[in-house]
DNA sequence: TGTACATCAGTGAACGCGCGTTCACTGATGTAC
DNA sequence: TGTACATCAGTGAACGCGCGTTCACTGATGTAC
């Protein structure tokens, strides 16, 4: 990577690497990542199929660096969202939901429907841990609102492997759990198109159950 | 369709749609809607493919029929939820996750990522406005718990197209929104495999989130 | 009950397409002396 | 500064595949007289 630095040859390389990526990028946007083609990339930069092989070593690498770049940008945005000084769950859900909309085939390739017949390097699911954690350090931060401990809180004792080494209260690692799932509703259906026609204003909503997350309702 | 009436040919006609379709669901379930193959059911029917042209006119068709099938089912689902003497949000809830656990694919035929280029007849909306409205009937019929009306409840005096004549205060119908995008959060994260090998059991969390959504929290 | 005809399920060959991928090759660019 | 060589980006032809779909045809099944 770290394009501007080496020889002339490797310059050149990973800024034809970075072209393929992001016409890549714009086909997945039209057809999602089943309609990924090589050969249409190759076209659309104006050279022949074959010379793709030069860049990636095939159709899996090259939508396996896609996906990792997908984790990456996610997991940068998430922790620049944590690191806004007075930053809480509002301001997180917000850069999720504006991350999620800027492209939403590449929020589905993070959260949508595994691409079928499709596994994920270890590497990812390390990054898949790095959202998570700042997602726990903000419901770590926020001050709990009452509420006793209820049974899933009881079972999250013993079952937060997800969590790693996180030091978050149960309370806190349910919130966290529930934070994630509602937004993951609310954005994977506007982005799916399901509010269209609906009527209402998806943003207004958004906020509205955010408020009420934060609220402990 | 109704297989039994009619001359022993279109009984036999209607017995090998449903053959094609149930071999068109298994494909599915393994490959997704894109991964849909006419020739590989035909081969797999054991007969050549261009005979299924007697059957359907052509992929589009059968998609078109297999959606359909999925709103159908699960409408029928909710209505018969809804119809139990005392149920309430909970048991709609209920028959909703276990629904999408039975065929997780076409769940997300529904309310997953729509399929790339494909445009739903306008029957399917119709059933899908179904759907929302034995939403609205439990969450009408839910007490109201506590809470001043916020700004989305007045936005929705204004913004229901969604909900048709159905009679449903505004705090019902942001219920009825709210318990939606929640439910879909929890079951799409679910059965795309997000919490496989966090190490909660997904039954207890959702249980858990339903009963907080019931009491209002 | 038997014959003549119409209906229609299913076949096999074929068309055109786009896919991922391989291979031997050309020609330009960079490197070493 | 000039020459000899190595590196490597990109090409064009080709392979094998599976796809949706059309077409003319065969042969069995049902219908009408």
């Amino acid at each position: 990577m770290a394009a501007g630095t080496g020889s002339p040859r490797e310059r050149y390389r990973s800024q034809v690497r970075a072209e393929i990526k992001e016409l890549a990028w714009k086909q997945i946007a039209v057809a999602g990542a089943s309609g990924l083609s090589l050969n249409a990339i190759a076209k659309e930069l104006g050279m022949s199929g074959p010379a793709l092989y030069r860049y990636y070593a095939g159709r899996d690498e090259l939508i396996t660096e896609l996906i990792r770049d997908a984790y990456r940008g996610l997991a940068d945005a998430m922790r620049t969202a944590v690191a806004e000084p007075e930053s809480g769950i509002a301001d997180l859900a917000r850069a999720l939901r504006r991350w999620a909309l800027a492209d939403p085939q590449r929020y589905f390739l993070v959260y949508g429907t595994p691409v079928p017949g499709y596994h994920a390097p270890g590497d990812i699911t390390g990054i898949a841990r790095e959202i998570m954690s700042a997602l726990l350090d903000v419901c770590a931060d926020a001050q709990a609102v009452a509420g006793a401990p209820d049974a899933f809180d009881a079972h999250l004792v013993d079952h937060r492997q997800w969590a790693g080494d996180h030091q978050a209260t149960p309370a806190a690692l349910h919130r966290a759990l529930a934070f994630w799932t509602r937004l993951h509703g609310l954005i994977s259906l506007e982005l799916a198109g399901h509010f269209a026609g609906m009527g209402f204003d998806p943003e207004l909503f958004f906020t509205t159950e955010v408020e009420r997350l934060v609220a402990g309702r």
